[in-house]
DNA sequence: GGGGTTGCTGACAACAATGTCAATATATGC
DNA sequence: GCATATATTGACATTGTTGTCAGCAACCCC
């Protein structure tokens, strides 16, 4: 009759990981409108008395929520665009594929939480990425013609932008110019864009 | 004695329409995570059943908010992009601007509300523009070298993302590349992306 | 194996949010 | 003026959500 309650103890890091994991998978599925404790620890078959136990609060959550989504973009973005091998167009579709999976919703959903910006550490990856392309750019650029510094800046910022505001309405764009919304569709934007770029660097 | 309590009766457009602006507002300032109906009610100075009484539910209000925030895109971006007369350099900078007032952090709500993009009427208003502007640009071209109508399309399709994708995560990249995040370098992006989209027009 | 640390849970408290309803005030038409 | 229609409201019901707390159970260390 003890009717034994088995029960999971796992390390602080290991409750961390499959609460922050489940919320994500949560939020990509119905956005972050409904993001409930109660529902988190339903997904994740805990209860959810132990969520607020590892985060404090619900907004303690949120923000280690928005650290991750910060920290994955960085984690993916740094290797996409500083390998100096690949082409161009690997490391657009590197780009545009980061954003993949929910990552540019939460980004937006920061966005929407923290409108100043000012929430979030600043993490100068930007600056790491335009001077490692600007150090492959001025490489390969002929003697004496040294590409400009706040052109690269330029670029890294409109590449940054339209991956991002592509993964959030690119597809509602597509329908809405009468074209299909299918991978092909993003597949040959990205070499577009990829062609624009190469005819602009070279010049 | 009667305290006779002045009461302020609208017809149901002015209603609807103060309340759409002031729920409008509050989402500007604060974003839409905290959009409840007795706050807009208090800004508003009504009662929050009105809300209810002009839009049914809460979720109809939000499904009036967000078809507004579309409309609203739209009577910006086809003047913008439709004028023969004006410089690309004014376009651009009317495009970017549509975004302003919390319309981009409005759409991106939506985006997060509505993930697959089914509950909003398409509207072929990207098709409209790029026909605006591929005439255009066929008018200019030299005779026997019109653009590619794909071409046009993909050059409307990256303004748009551009724009939109920089008016939410811009400024914060800025930052991010160690640069000031002001009006300035804002308007050298445009400008350093009008001279690229004209470069690559004139091929 | 005994004791301490702490991950974990069920039950409850407190509050907030949407939605309902009967009543009231204001405009309009006659 | 009077009646009708309806915009508007205060009070209330209902439901859901975050947060608290005491106690239970798993693991570690001696």
């Amino acid at each position: 009759m003890p009717a034994s309650v088995k029960r999971l103890r796992r390390t602080p890091e290991e409750a961390r990981r499959l609460i922050l994991d489940t919320a994500q998978e949560l939020i990509a599925r119905s956005g972050p409108e409904g993001l409930r404790l109660q529902e988190i620890a339903a997904a994740a078959g805990i209860s959810h008395p132990l969520i607020l136990h590892h985060f404090g609060s619900r907004e303690g959550l949120v923000r280690a929520l928005v650290q991750q989504a910060v920290d994955e973009l960085r984690d993916k973005l740094i290797p996409a665009m500083g390998s100096a091998e690949s082409s161009l167009e690997q490391e657009f579709d590197q780009v545009f594929d980061a954003y993949r999976d929910g990552l540019a919703q939460r980004l937006a959903w920061l966005a929407t939480i923290d409108p100043t910006g000012e929430a979030i550490s600043p993490a100068a990856v930007m600056r790491d990425i335009a001077d490692s392309l600007h150090a492959r750019r001025a490489a390969a650029a002929p003697a004496g013609d040294a590409p400009d510094r706040a052109d690269t800046e330029m670029l890294v910022h409109l590449i940054a932008v339209a991956a991002f505001g592509d993964a959030i309405v690119g597809r509602r764009l597509w329908r809405s110019a009468g074209l299909p919304a299918t991978d092909d569709t993003d597949g040959r934007f990205r070499r577009w864009l990829a062609a624009l770029i190469r005819e602009h660097s070279i010049r």
